[in-house]
DNA sequence: TCTGGGGTCCTAGGACCC
DNA sequence: TCTGGGGTCCTAGGACCC
């Protein structure tokens, strides 16, 4: 059973509201509201390009270089010749590269010539192939990140982790930063965000970019803001100048889809959003996400920040080297599939968990996806189980193109020991032949 | 050979119950 | 036989994030 960190108070006051409207010009007030300190003080930091930044604290030759991340699960290991010892290392370069995959991280020199996270390695490899491409090594990613974690923790609490290289810290309560340092209102905060950086580059000498703000969507923008190695304050009064000539998709949460529905509005920055007629954004998006946009726009969020989540879904995927056949190439597909539910099996225990509702996802050849599910009355971590019901929810699923991608979700989990210590025991063993699963048979479908 | 893998949250419709 | 809301659970898809 996890451990369960103390909740924290939750404040539920947001910072002050900013004094401008979108079209006035700088607040004559700006010195008075600065003098006051928001209730809180959020920090958000973000390791800069930490995969690639990892990496180079292992291949120190490789600092400057054109560096990116990622790749499959098969090209060939790096450096390709580690045990020389005279002469520089030999990398593979991203032109050497075959297959699918995609850019995990880029050094900044890497992305000096056009690429980024997320980008195909063949486009990438069009654009710098003389780049150096070095596998992924979450192991390695997922220590330095405890290291990283762990001396934040020191310095201040309360944390939300965000995934491997990001974090939220609520430094409300923190001694000192409300300390007035040389007659700066913001010196104590400061200083605490100058410590922070120091406890992570002193723990795993990297640096990071922190940004302190009244709230988590502020202290997002802003620790983006002066990337790498920085530590940018900004309190409400700053919003006009800083954040509103920005694009509108750097705030967290438009994305693709939401920014071209506001570009056809004629809404491109963070600033004509927050002038946008909320009744435009109500039509247009809905009561939800109209009202949200209108709030972020005035760089106004009351979100907590929460220390501790309960997990929703754990899932196991894989996409294909090549595209297969459900009907022409069963006999490898039917492995692959097994094999995802075991790994889901073994992830449940390792985290404690069950769960009642079983679910595949496919993806095709032409990348529609289609994902199935199917809620069971006792909640399960049984590989066999698991293997069986998303055998039937495979059945249900129209199989008559090519995939490119097959997966398998446990969902509605229930933590804790929902079930007896020996189905537990068992849930790691791979499926044997004699448990007559049902054939895996992607030619029957509904 | 364009486009990985693991998540969260939201919406919308239907079933079912009171 | 028709007419109601409201609430919960389940399922499928989609946007978005790291």
């Amino acid at each position: 059973m996890p451990c369960r960190p103390p909740a924290l108070p939750v404040r539920l006051l947001s910072a002050p509201a900013p004094s401008h409207s979108p079209s006035q010009g700088p607040d004559r007030t700006e010195a008075a509201t600065v003098a006051s300190l928001p209730e809180r003080l959020i920090a958000h930091l973000d390791m800069d390009a930490f995969y690639a930044s990892v990496e180079l604290l292992r291949y120190p030759d490789l600092q400057g270089q054109p560096v990116v991340i990622g790749g499959g699960r098969r090209h060939p290991p790096q450096p390709l010749d580690e045990a020389q010892a005279d002469g520089p290392r030999r990398y593979a370069r991203l032109r050497d590269y075959a297959g699918r995959g995609v850019i995990t991280t880029a050094t900044y020199a890497a992305r000096a010539l056009g690429v980024h996270s997320g980008m195909g390695l063949m486009k990438a490899a069009a654009l710098a192939p003389d780049a150096i491409l070095l596998p992924v090594d979450f192991d390695a990613y997922r220590r330095h990140s405890r290291l990283f974690k762990a001396a934040v923790a020191e310095v201040a609490p309360v944390i939300e982790d965000r995934g491997i290289d990001e974090i939220y810290i609520d430094l409300s309560d923190v001694p000192g930063a409300r300390d007035t340092v040389d007659g700066d209102p913001m010196g104590g905060v400061r200083a605490i965000g100058q410590r922070l950086k120091q406890a992570v580059k002193d723990a795993t000498g990297l640096t990071c970019s922190v940004g302190i703000t009244p709230n988590k969507l502020l202290s997002k923008l802003s620790s983006d803001l002066d990337k790498p190695n920085g530590l940018t304050l900004l309190m409400p009064a700053d919003i006009p100048a800083r954040l509103w000539p920005l694009p509108a998709a750097r705030i967290n949460g438009i994305g693709p889809k939401a920014n071209e529905r506001l570009a056809a509005l004629g809404i491109h920055t963070i600033g004509e959003l927050a002038a946008a007629p909320l009744g435009q954004l109500l039509e247009e998006f809905g009561s939800n996400q109209g009202h949200w946009l209108h709030e972020a726009a005035h760089g106004r969020d009351d979100r907590p920040v929460v220390t501790w989540r309960e997990p929703k879904s754990i899932s196991r995927e894989t996409t294909f080297e090549r595209d297969l056949h459900p009907r022409d190439d069963r006999a490898t597909l039917g492995p692959i599939f097994t094999r995802l539910c075991e790994q889901l099996a073994a992830d449940l225990v390792r985290k404690g968990c069950t769960g009642r509702s079983i679910g595949v996802k496919l993806r095709y050849d032409d990348f529609r996806i289609v994902t199935r599910s199917i809620t069971v009355p006792q909640p399960t971590r049984d590989a066999a189980e698991i293997r069986l019901w998303a055998g039937r929810c495979l059945k249900t699923v129209p199989l008559d193109r090519r995939l490119r991608l097959i997966g398998v979700k446990m969902a509605s989990l229930l933590v804790g020991d929902g079930q007896s210590a020996d189905a537990a025991s068992h849930a790691n063993d791979p499926l044997t032949a004699h448990e007559s699963l049902p054939l895996f048979d992607f030619t029957e479908s509904a």
